[in-house]
DNA sequence: ATTTTTGTACTGACTGGTCAGTTCAATTTT
DNA sequence: AAAATTGAACTGACCAGTCAGTACAAAAAT
């Protein structure tokens, strides 16, 4: 009934999330999954080894159930709107795993290099929807890679907005103004500077 | 002739980029700032209180960057795009610090807590300008609050962009599309979902 | 003019605590 | 019976923070 494993992936991100990798210890994950300490060398070989389990799968559930909307949608337009909500509510559904991605995604160690590699992935995966969009002339914009990011940027900013306001960002409405600036702008026409 | 103050800072402030607070140690700031680690006790306290002082000195010296730039400005048209372009400008400028910004901005840790309110209080601050432009009808949105954020958010995917990619984010084209998806979206028309 | 004192900046060996990872015999679950 | 889990003791590397001492220039006392 009770799969361990997935027990302890759970405890992780809540401790990680919490202390971030090297703040969180491994007797307190395992208290915390209310296992003992061997338990978790008994499935994971090392801390490490943890972290990119956690990681990986987190990530590849995320795309299933992201492909899994979008597909239900009909036409390129609906799918691409379907894609905006779908990343704002994972966000919010796994607040805690966000927030260990975002807390590792800037050093220099192996794990985070690996980790960017994995939300690299990810957003080429989000971005093979922008460039459908565009070769349907649906969106404006020639620059998918570069527009892939502002949208990863954007959405994320959702959970600092959360974090900073200690507010329930969950709401339909603020859901529905975030992806109106992101479909829409904000209003001024055009720029040009240098310096 | 030397500020031997500063030269910690900025030791500091690469290390803690490259390896997170935690992974960051007072020996590893001490050698590369080419001093010895008994120094480093002498100008601060703590670990903790070398970390506070970088962030409220990196962020005040760039509220006052900001500051200084947009009032140089005619009109708040203009005044709004030079705050766009200044805060593509200052994250470039200034990756490392943001690296460390951006990492520590998830736990519950009390130097994050902190930072959170620092970081806060940055964003009221830019939500100033969006406000103005409000009351102007220049911009066509109704919450300054979660488009500031909004905002913070797709700027800062500049140094996801960059990192991900191994790439130098500093061309004025690139700059100028990110303001332009800030400024007129991305293309599609009004939305509406719920679930 | 010289000696003494003071304050500031800096040094680096040392300490005490923490924590990942190990080990393993005993128990429980399947 | 085999697989999973427990629990507790142990090791060794690592690191924040300490502290007694050095260096030295400038001010004060003689």
């Amino acid at each position: 009934m009770k799969n361990t494993k997935q027990i302890i992936m759970a405890a992780a991100v809540k401790e990680i999330s919490e202390k971030g990798y090297l703040g969180a210890t491994m007797d307190g994950i395992a208290s915390n999954a209310g296992v003992a300490k061997g338990t978790l060398y008994y499935h994971f070989k090392t801390k490490e080894e943890l972290f990119n389990f956690i990681v990986n799968e987190g990530l590849s559930l995320i795309e299933k159930d992201i492909e899994k909307a979008v597909s239900k949608e009909e036409g390129i337009i609906n799918k691409f709107k379907r894609l905006c909500f779908m990343q704002l509510k994972i966000i919010y559904d796994n607040r805690d795993f966000f927030k260990v991605i975002m807390s590792q995604l800037w050093g220099i160690e192996i794990r985070q290099t690996e980790l960017r590699e994995a939300v690299k992935e990810y957003v080429s995966f989000v971005e093979k929807y922008i460039k459908e969009a565009m070769e349907e002339k649906i969106i404006n914009v020639e620059d998918s890679h570069l527009l892939a990011y502002a949208f990863f940027g954007i959405m994320t900013s959702v959970t600092v907005y959360e974090l900073l306001n200690d507010r329930e960002f969950n709401s339909i409405e603020d859901a529905e103004k975030i992806i109106n600036y992101t479909l829409n702008g904000i209003g001024i026409k055009s720029i040009s500077y240098a310096n």
